[in-house]
DNA sequence: ATGGCATATCAATGATTATTGATATGGTTT
DNA sequence: AAACCATATCAATAATCATTGATATGCCAT
């Protein structure tokens, strides 16, 4: 870093507002799964997937006929989801079955938990970090 | 519809795995909330200040230094955040801090937990609808 | 009122993501 | 094996979103 640069930064830090002085942030991997989760819920069809699936399993035919979404576009979002390790799936025969797993819920309750001002112990993120590491796929 | 469109549905009805009717789905504008509070949280930089707002409420400066970030970029996340109800911003002087605000956390919690298979009772969102309707901008 | 600072908005661009249609894979029935 | 069905993948397009730079607004001090 320059030293212009630095004096820059050392002149803004001296002009922030009193007795409030800047935490240092952690940008850990984590926070990228934590979006990642969020992100595989931030569709429409996606939450009403998940709505249903809260019933019982279901097969992607009968989805495909209560959401009236297209097949392709439907495997597409239950891909996302899978991958964000919200949903599993089971073969039986014909069919394809997609289920709730508590995990991916699991983590985002707790993320959102540790988040809420009033209950913070320390980095929002320790909490999950136990939960993060036997994870799928993290 | 037309009655050849209604014979392709009727013929794929009977197709389904038998003794899983396919459940009426309902697409309540709920469900569009849902998923925007989700969306809101679905970008590291949000999650990012989310986790800086779960110490304390900070001004926008502050987040600029800590997560290295162009301010008008975070004016728009903290925009994004606020639209979703997630954050609120009190001024100061010539200082605006924003704030986590409890309410659309607890939303979160309250769709996922009654999401959550083994707990389900009755449509996933009427446990949330209470919460919506004295909720912000809602 | 003038100048400086904090924050917000806007228009334009680039990057992601959702959607569609065509096609591939794998199981089932005859 | 052939025909059929359920699901997945792929390439192309459309839509949405994040990012940037320029500029506007509003507060504060001189």
């Amino acid at each position: 870093m320059s030293r212009r640069a630095l004096l820059r930064v050392a002149k803004k830090l001296a002009r922030l507002p009193k007795g409030v002085p800047a935490q240092p942030h952690s940008l850990p991997s984590e926070l990228a799964h934590v979006a990642l989760w969020f992100h595989a819920l931030s569709d429409v069809t996606r939450v009403n997937i998940v709505q249903m699936l809260s019933y019982r399993e279901r097969c992607v035919s009968e989805l495909e006929q209560a959401l009236d979404v297209p097949q392709p576009l439907l495997s597409f979002h239950l891909k996302v989801l899978r991958d964000a390790g919200l949903i599993g799936r089971r073969r039986d025969g014909q069919w394809v079955y997609y289920a709730l797993q508590d995990d991916g819920l699991n983590f985002i309750i707790a993320f959102v938990e540790t988040v809420k001002p009033g209950r913070h112990t320390g980095c929002a993120l320790d909490c999950c970090r136990v939960l993060l590491r036997q994870g799928p796929e993290l």
